[in-house]
DNA sequence: CCTACCGATCGGTAGG
DNA sequence: CCTACCGATCGGTAGG
């Protein structure tokens, strides 16, 4: 069953007439509104309380709307779940490009690898401990209730994620900067990392430039070169 | 309201006569069977499916009960959680003890604290990822469940399991074979470690030795001396 | 520890 | 997107 555009114009729409060009598909838009606001508010409540123990009348009381009416955004609590996961890993993927671009962008020569490894970090943090940020660690720990479909879809934006940071480790692996098996190196390192959303309280002692900079002093040695 | 002992003698029980002295208190020593029946099967259910997503019935039928009989048990699920926890973190905490004892005895000379993290690592992986290992995990994940009472008893035990890890991680850092401010690496120390939890697999490439020597070589530097 | 049961909650739907 | 509703499940209990 696929969610239907609305037949009617609600009647509670504003009052005020659009100048310029009509407002072009006023119901999708609102569709749009509303929901982003269901994901931004699942999101909070499955990170806050679990997927679980968070029943859909508590996301629909969230955005003010009444028990049945997410069924008509999404077709199921598990899509739902799925939606917030895959908004968050593209953005979370999206905002490691832009930050990537940027540094290289602003630098005068090539970029280390030391340096291409503080920026990745550093965008990671964003992603998993910044503001608005729940979608990722609802990811992390709620991973189990996807179907395999669904978590074949949110594997495929994992994997680009991911293969950003391959040839980073590769060449700091070369110059001795890194120590030990790769595949489990890069495990472990994203072990580090994701274990933040578990202790990190954004206005406690560390700012996330001090988790970055722990970060590599902890993880890398000093190059041979 | 409290679990009161039973009042009548099971008619089911063992029809064989007990020689010498008699079983001091049958009920208990049953109770305590079927207790430890239950904390087993609902460790591992736990953390197979999650705390919410696994039913009281689920568990009393794994070990052959009815859906009411846990409660005979346990106050309640919370209290069951409660106790899977406490009960993995406490033989954590002996395994540890003893895993260190025996490598002191063993060693010819006093420890390195190179050679104590090994022990430590080594100790906490049998712990995160050995057999009969569900308790860990289902603390890691199902932490919020608990609560602020059940948060502070298993606390408890968790600071004592850190505390030896506290002196080698400042000894270590003292050597400069560990680098980063102290609290925020033996954080992500223990992500990493941790970490293993969601994607280790017995039978895979690695062995546990293995993945404590990585940890190794991933974190240690060269000590000074 | 079982039998029999209850009240509450929950995901989801029909129909507008 | 709301109203009204349903079937299923669940934690927990009384009484033996």
């Amino acid at each position: 069953m696929e969610t239907a555009p609305p037949a009617t114009e609600p009647d509670e729409a504003p009052v005020r007439r659009s100048r310029g060009r009509p407002r072009k598909t006023a119901n999708e838009r609102d569709d749009g509104n509303r929901r982003q606001a269901l994901l931004r508010a699942a999101a909070r409540l499955f990170r806050q309380q679990g997927f679980d123990a968070t029943s859909t009348r508590d996301i629909a009381a969230a955005v003010g709307m009444r028990s049945g009416s997410p069924f008509y955004h999404f077709e199921n609590k598990e899509a739902l779940l799925a939606a917030v996961m895959e908004e968050g890993m593209q953005r979370a993927l999206d905002h490691q490009r832009a930050r990537m671009d940027a540094a290289v962008a602003a630098a005068p020569g090539p970029l280390s690898a030391r340096d291409c490894l503080r920026v990745l970090v550093r965008s990671h943090f964003d992603n998993l401990l910044g503001p608005e940020s729940d979608h990722i660690p609802v990811m992390l720990y709620e991973w189990r209730v996807l179907s395999d479909g669904q978590k074949r879809a949110v594997n495929r934006l994992k994997d680009d994620y991911e293969a950003v940071w391959v040839p980073v480790l590769q060449a700091l692996q070369r110059d001795g900067a890194l120590g030990g098996d790769l595949r489990i190196a890069r495990l472990m390192l994203f072990g580090a990392l994701n274990w933040a959303a578990q202790w990190y309280v954004p206005d406690g002692r560390a700012s996330l430039d001090d988790l970055t900079e722990t970060t590599l002093q902890l993880f890398l040695k000093e190059s041979r070169a």
